[in-house]
DNA sequence: TATATTTGCTTAATCGATTAAGCAAATATA
DNA sequence: TATATTTGCTTAATCGATTAAGCAAATATA
């Protein structure tokens, strides 16, 4: 039968004829028990196959070892590299990470934050979704005392730590860069203002406008979900106006990719006749034809950071207060879409 | 101070100079405590908010009520779809998922395992790494009486429930629709034949090219890793062949989507010269010029069935020893590339 | 009215691992 | 040699929630 009883620390103790405290102790190269006893100790427990059980250990330390992890979704290349770069360094330091992902729903999302404080993690980082703006189930978080990272999709209301590129600075090399190219109507596809990356992204482009002497057109400033259809749809929008653009700045791959789509059915020359920029550098920019100029995110050095900043809160004592706001400069691939 | 004590059932207990037993069983609506009782206790709960100790429940019911999930990696769309209906499933039955990725590393899979294991899951989900050959830490989950299910990755030496489509038979609808189009030289892109998927594919394919009276030649049927650059370098191979291919089937779009450019590099024309078919069918199929023809893979199914294949093994006695292996059939998506 | 059953709780043990406190034997120091 | 310290363990309590066993009061049944 499979399901025989697990080895308990009691167990290696009856073998040997000594206390479960010893056991305990040997197991953890405790200085006050004996070479001979740890050496009989681990003997007996490879032989019993002892794994001891997390859960006891974790009630009696009130220490869970587990990080969670919420992001919202997994199937971008931005977020699954960060992730795996969290890991290596979490796992390092003896923690193991749980992945949830809100799927952008807010609803989701609060509901990943219940799961994760009742297996009691020690601490969450997470990336927003989309549709949060109610921020009292990460406010819940604080107020166990739990350490909370924030990267990517952040907010600045929420008095957290932060890891993440500089949005604001992206959009500037994006709109300088197109300047450069001869562009003088620039259109921005973005995401909604509430969020603070997304709201960043807009203020660049903005003030990038400004600084090179463009007006600035409403029309040509659009707020979006940012999904590869929210990029078909606003492009088609584009297309109707009169006065159409020569550029367009869209603040995710995904609707890059739907606005190209649709510049490609309409004949329409890229980037003879509108110039294309995409942000996060998904793998598919570079295969799609022409590829797609795009902000590539440094996802390793964030999901790295995101992990470090983690650690640092858990071994210091509470009592520093001062804040990580780690900002990274990204950076811009061009290519083809934007030559 | 954040960082103040958590609320226990003694608490409520004393609040209400009851017993803790008692406001255990008034939480659970234990038949045998007073109405009044209850509202009590529930009202007090919810006044002190009360969070139950996931830890020491689970530590006493012997029960976690955590399912671990171990995918090769996360950010393709396949895998992310299975989990994310995986979870609505488990969700609904008290459960919650714990997903790792192994990132197709045998050893980040034998760490996925212990890590679960140490974190007392009621049950393993998985779908194995392109490396792993050696299954003896599977074996392992079997021997702890944890429920093990295999999905699309799987191994038949391995005893356990599995859940995927038909491979063989995906194959077969490939190159039937193929050789309906007057291809008569069809190579074969695929996967290592050791696993086990990969093995049917190629199975499928060459009995396929049999009963067509086509001639099976081993310059055609190619073992890869089918990453995009394992795509790039196999067309570019065969490309080179004297008597070159008039189609090509590939065992997984990423490959397909290296093999397109390098066709579209070489001028080829797709369909015209040679007709592509990839598999999994990956958003981006649909997205590129052309637009490649694919295997829709249900993963929306996998993912309910791999989670009600492991609620039926909790829910069983152990008794029952007939396993579940679930096979389902496969859609064959036709786009431009083989119309 | 006498006995049986039900109701509504309490008591005490338990799930395993950990740790503070303590004790006896061995060793070191004065 | 007498006292102090160290070594190597044991004892008992603990982390919270759960549950079998049991008890007294209330209610039902004969």
């Amino acid at each position: 039968m499979a399901n025989k009883k697990r080895t308990t620390l009691k167990d290696i103790a009856n073998a040997l004829n000594i206390s479960p405290a010893a056991v305990s102790k040997a197991m953890h190269d405790d200085s006050r028990i004996s070479d001979k006893t740890k050496k009989a100790v681990k003997r007996i427990a490879k032989e019993l196959d002892y794994q001891p059980n997390h859960l006891a250990s974790a009630l009696r330390k009130g220490k869970s070892n587990l990080v969670g992890v919420i992001v919202p979704r997994t199937n971008s290349n931005f977020f699954s590299s960060v992730l795996e770069n969290m890991e290596v360094v979490l796992n390092k330091a003896g923690y193991n990470i749980i992945i949830t992902q809100s799927n952008e729903s807010f609803e989701k999302e609060c509901k990943n934050i219940d799961t994760l404080l009742f297996t009691q993690v020690d601490g969450i980082i997470a990336s927003m979704a989309n549709e949060t703006v109610d921020l009292s189930h990460y406010e819940k978080i604080k107020s166990k005392g739990i350490p909370l990272i924030l990267f990517d999709r952040g907010e600045n209301d929420l008095n957290v730590d932060y890891v993440g590129i500089n949005d604001y600075d992206s959009s500037h090399m994006i709109v300088e860069h197109l300047v450069e190219k001869g562009c003088k109507r620039i259109a921005h596809i973005g995401g909604y203002r509430r969020t603070r990356i997304f709201n960043n992204r807009i203020r660049g482009y903005v003030d990038a406008l400004k600084e090179n002497n463009l007006p600035k057109d409403d029309s040509l400033i659009i707020e979006s979900s940012l999904t590869l259809e929210d990029g078909r749809r606003e492009m088609q929008r584009l297309l109707q106006l009169k006065n159409r653009p020569d550029a367009v700045y869209i603040a995710s791959d995904y609707a890059a990719l739907g606005a190209l789509q649709i510049l490609n059915e309409n004949n329409i020359n890229v980037p003879e006749d509108i110039r294309l920029i995409g942000f996060g550098n998904e793998p598919f920019t570079s295969l799609v034809t022409p590829s797609i100029s795009s902000i590539k995110q440094h996802s390793k050095d964030i999901g790295r950071l995101a992990a470090e900043t983690f650690l640092k809160r858990v071994d210091e004592p509470e009592l520093k207060q001062s804040l990580n706001k780690i900002i990274l400069n990204a950076e811009l691939i061009i290519r083809d879409s934007s030559k």
